[in-house]
DNA sequence: CGACTCTTTGAACATGTTCAACAAGCGTGG
DNA sequence: CCACGCTTGTTGAACATGTTCAAAGAGTCG
């Protein structure tokens, strides 16, 4: 729905331009299929953006460091999401498989498989470049105002939004990964999940890559 | 040629989707003037997208507020600077008036504007999505992982760069619109700026809203 | 089982915030 | 033109949140 009005929205503001300029038919395929294992790179800050890409299983994160090695990472792509499209000429962000991951791969300038189905995966792309900006401002509000209990909060619901998981949600990365995509250290990030944990409002599994959301509605409460 | 790299680039992503579905002749213009006032609403969080805008002359802000008030300004607009495309149906973040401004107003579904000139108009909205997305994620790394020092470092040299100005720039917001962009207080705010005079970096001539970049080199090293 | 990594916990510390007061512009009006 | 009052900016001191440093516990995989 939310994809439909987005593009919909747009398409004045983006056909109205040019018109497309088909080039020769070309081998094209839904996307090459393409497995990475846990931790591979994906592609590197600066290496050109030849092509775009769509998460079919597992977990990728785009990030960028700084020179003493900060890291920031600027999101998680779970299953069905695009990332990995550009404006300019190269990848702003580096990307990084956070586990073993399967993507299917889109070269950029693939004209056929951007129409096929009316073009569906053009679509698609648009979306997800509004659908990141969206995402973008909205983690800019997390980092510059919220506080740590607030941000691990956002944190969860957002992820058990995205799953659609009601309430038991995976955790495909580490704490340091979390901690670097909400402006935290690990430590803090370990100490928000124990307090919320000891407040009743969520449960920590053995397995430590899992989260229950026992209250979502004052989980709600504390995301500011 | 930033612009256009971008816009080439992202070209046959936007076309191949759908074809242009040209509406009745309507009237255009290049875009109607509006004036705003300092502090004047443009426009509000949640308000139908109905327009976007380009800034003539003066300065906006984009914001959003939290419940208790805190406020995030997502970015500052300054002449030549297209804000208030949106993805779906609503404006996500509300814009302000920062100094009396006058903009060029576009009826989002003016198709003939948007298509005049080859659709220079559809190409710059684009191109002006597309680097405010670039610059939201950049701006994620200064609220995520920079010091105070460095946010102020950033700033400074982010609007020197935007403004053209050699050393000279002027400050059209507030300090406050300052911190609630770098996610900081005021206090902060001022105090790094003094710091950073006290260095001998920057000189804040008597008029506060004016800063003399003193050293660009030591603010560079500053920024991490 | 043992070595490794990841996570948790504790204690000292630091950066930036909060609270408070003062200074400095600026605009208004006498 | 100056006085007044308001807004904006600066400075100081106490404080708090989150960081840093250090170590121990837990899970995993060979």
């Amino acid at each position: 729905m939310q994809f439909a009005l987005a593009t919909a929205g747009l398409a004045p503001l983006l056909n109205a331009g040019s018109a497309p300029h088909l080039g020769p038919r070309q081998e094209a395929g839904v996307g090459s299929r393409r497995r990475f294992e846990a931790d591979e790179e994906i592609y590197a800050e600066g290496d050109r953006a030849a092509h775009f890409y769509k998460v079919v299983s597992g977990a990728v994160r785009t990030y960028k460091l700084l020179d003493d090695g900060r890291r920031q990472i600027a999101g998680f792509h779970l299953p069905g999401d695009i990332f990995g499209v550009e404006a300019g000429e190269e990848h702003r962000f580096g990307a990084e498989a956070v586990t073993e991951t399967t993507l299917a791969v889109h070269r950029r300038s693939d004209r056929e498989a951007l129409a096929r189905d009316g073009g569906a995966l053009a679509r698609e792309v648009v979306a997800a470049m509004m659908g990141a900006l969206d995402r973008a401002q909205e983690h800019m509000i997390l980092l510059g105002r919220k506080s740590a209990k607030e941000r691990i909060a956002s944190f969860l619901l957002g992820l058990a939004e995205r799953t659609r998981s009601a309430t038991a949600v995976e955790l495909p990365m580490s704490r340091g990964d979390i901690a670097d995509h909400l402006g935290l250290t690990v430590e803090s990030v370990s100490r928000s999940l124990t307090q919320l944990e000891r407040a009743g409002i969520i449960e920590l599994p053995t397995n430590r890559r899992m989260v229950v959301l026992r209250d979502k509605a004052t989980l709600r409460r504390l995301d500011a």
